[in-house]
DNA sequence: ACGCTATGATAAAAGGTTTTAGCTCGCAAG
DNA sequence: CTTGCGAGCTAAAACCTTTTATCATAGCGT
């Protein structure tokens, strides 16, 4: 009955003053270094919070602070291949600060992205990432003059917001540049939907780089536009193409499966090469698929010390940020002349 | 310069009740329903609440409940497929308590998992969710007593705790059926590495349903095996297998390209099905591939439940719970006769 | 002896909300 | 007229931490 009550109550602040023989304020400028304060007490102090287990509350801190130490990832991703390795980028960076990070899966469903952000703005996060798989959808949610920075993350926000995006232009440059130091000529490009900015970038930096009337051919993000693509390519029997650039990975699978299909060698007939590395499928392409890797982690790290920076109220030039691609070489271009 | 200050400032229920004309408590107590209160009075705070657009302070709030309304994902998983949808799942079932979810990915890195457990505590979560892809690495972090709910998800815990995994027997069991109502005989099983319990849970429920020797062949997670799989089953002139239930569809993918090269036919001459329903996958495979789901967005509903529950100081009975699997049939496995 | 400074410590306020206990007023019962 | 009671409202405490202003003491120079 008379068991001591609280015993495994959070221990306080209070509860490490106590047990130190000081005061409360003596005890906070201990644990954070502020204040006047002798050396040695601040080592009790420090010792005897680390022995009870002390951990400051969040809350109170927040309450007084007005900040949360948190932020938020809107995303309308469903599968979580874009998102998560961002997300690990974002998070990487904001553990030091002591930052967490809210997931919030959209669906696209814009009434639970609104529910999001409003349950966002109660736990008064300090700043928020917005991501979106698909440009053309989604857009931000009454988005518009909230009062915590917001940071675009592979989706290209207003021009006076922060955004971090891959450069699709200079990866469109890898891919091409890298078939050519291989050795290959008469390059195609295939890729999806038009109405896609990205597919429209790159394929600008590839014509750029190839000929202003270079072949691109526009389709669905699939592997099976990927393999139509190749009917349509090597059906007749007009000239070849030598190298195939492809707008995905899945493009560029189906592109293999159907040159296999054909008895058409890869890399020593046609090259070929992909865009995302995305390793579950370029790993398992015979031959393994060369690709671009969009540097998501990267991308993710950025926007979390942009998102940071913001929070501590340290300005951040406002604009699209293009992070560089990197190439990913495996075996279907075959092996570059030079580099 | 005298310009009025704290223009942006957040609203308090302080500036509530002020323009309201009532004491703090009222206003507190019209919002939240408690205690005695006049209707009229009610609305009139509630109208003018929404009117200069209060939002209480979650800080503050927790503060005095001892609640964050917050719970933690902890994950390993680095391509965001298993715990992108379950997470979905999960902050699908909290948004409508209010409550928001931090997700910590680990990188099956344990120093990283301990960080981020420990910014989770500061953080005074209310419970948390243990979610690992794979079963036999990282072992819970000093997660054994912590002072909150831990609840697992797609990974086993301790029988005391509470878990929900996909019900892999149950699963293999409609994999079989399927392929037996499709008129399908001679199957065999090829899946992945046999130290992992989910491959020895699935073969288990199969053989049960074929015949205690029905083989089952071991490899590894990928397409390459698969392959290798099909090489090794139809190279000899023995009898020749007439459907593959495959462990993954990874796995079921290279089977499916091994018997196209050696220009056996799916499904008239060879039925495969997979696990996983991995759409970008199954989809694309020639002939589309039937699969099983894992309902991983239901597994997330359910552990959000469980986590939501024992937040509350209700009480979940503990031990393994093991989610149905859903039979997602496409054209690998031909038409059933029945059902 | 006196004033001044530096050091080390502390009390108290602040932050926004919920909750408890209490207050006032009007009305009905005695 | 007094007492009791309930409806409606409110003051104040509590939650935990940080920060500001203050206080006490010792050391030092004159």
């Amino acid at each position: 009955m008379n068991r001591s009550p609280d015993l495994n109550r959070r221990r306080t602040i209070r509860d490490v003053a106590t047990a130190a023989g000081v005061s409360i304020s003596t005890a906070s400028n201990a644990l954070n270094d502020t204040g006047r304060i002798n050396a040695e007490t601040r080592e009790r102090v420090r010792r005897i919070a680390k022995e009870i287990g002390f951990r400051p509350n969040a809350a109170a801190r927040s309450l007084l602070g007005g900040r949360s130490h948190t932020v938020g990832i809107i995303t309308n991703d469903t599968y979580g291949r874009l998102v998560l390795p961002m997300t690990a980028g974002v998070s990487e960076v904001l553990l030091e600060a002591g930052v967490s990070v809210f997931l919030c899966p959209t669906n696209n469903d814009p009434r639970l992205a609104h529910l999001h952000l409003e349950a966002l703005l109660d736990k008064q996060v300090d700043g928020l990432i917005f991501t979106a798989t698909r440009l053309d959808l989604e857009p931000p949610p009454a988005l518009a003059d909230l009062p915590i920075p917001i940071v675009h993350a592979f989706s290209e926000g207003p021009p006076e917001r922060v955004s971090f995006v891959p450069d699709d232009a200079q990866g469109a440059e890898l891919a091409v540049r890298h078939l050519l130091a291989c050795g290959h000529r008469r390059i195609v490009h295939v890729t999806g939907e038009e109405n896609y900015v990205v597919a429209h970038r790159r394929a600008q930096a590839y014509r750029a780089l190839v000929s202003p009337e270079a072949r691109v051919m526009f389709g669905e993000w699939t592997e099976e536009w990927g393999r139509e693509a190749v009917e349509i390519l090597f059906a007749g029997d007009g000239e070849k193409p030598g190298a195939l650039f492809c707008g995905s990975d899945e493009i560029a699978r189906g592109v293999i499966d159907a040159l296999r299909d054909r008895r058409i060698r890869v890399p020593d007939d046609v090259a070929v090469i992909g865009f995302d590395n995305w390793e579950v499928v370029a790993r398992q392409t015979r031959p393994p698929l060369s690709s671009i890797d969009m540097e998501l982690k990267t991308i993710g790290r950025r926007a979390g010390e942009a998102v940071l920076a913001l929070c501590r109220g340290e300005t951040v030039p406002p604009g699209i940020n293009r992070i560089a691609c990197r190439l990913v070489p495996r075996d279907s271009c075959g092996r570059a002349d030079h580099d």
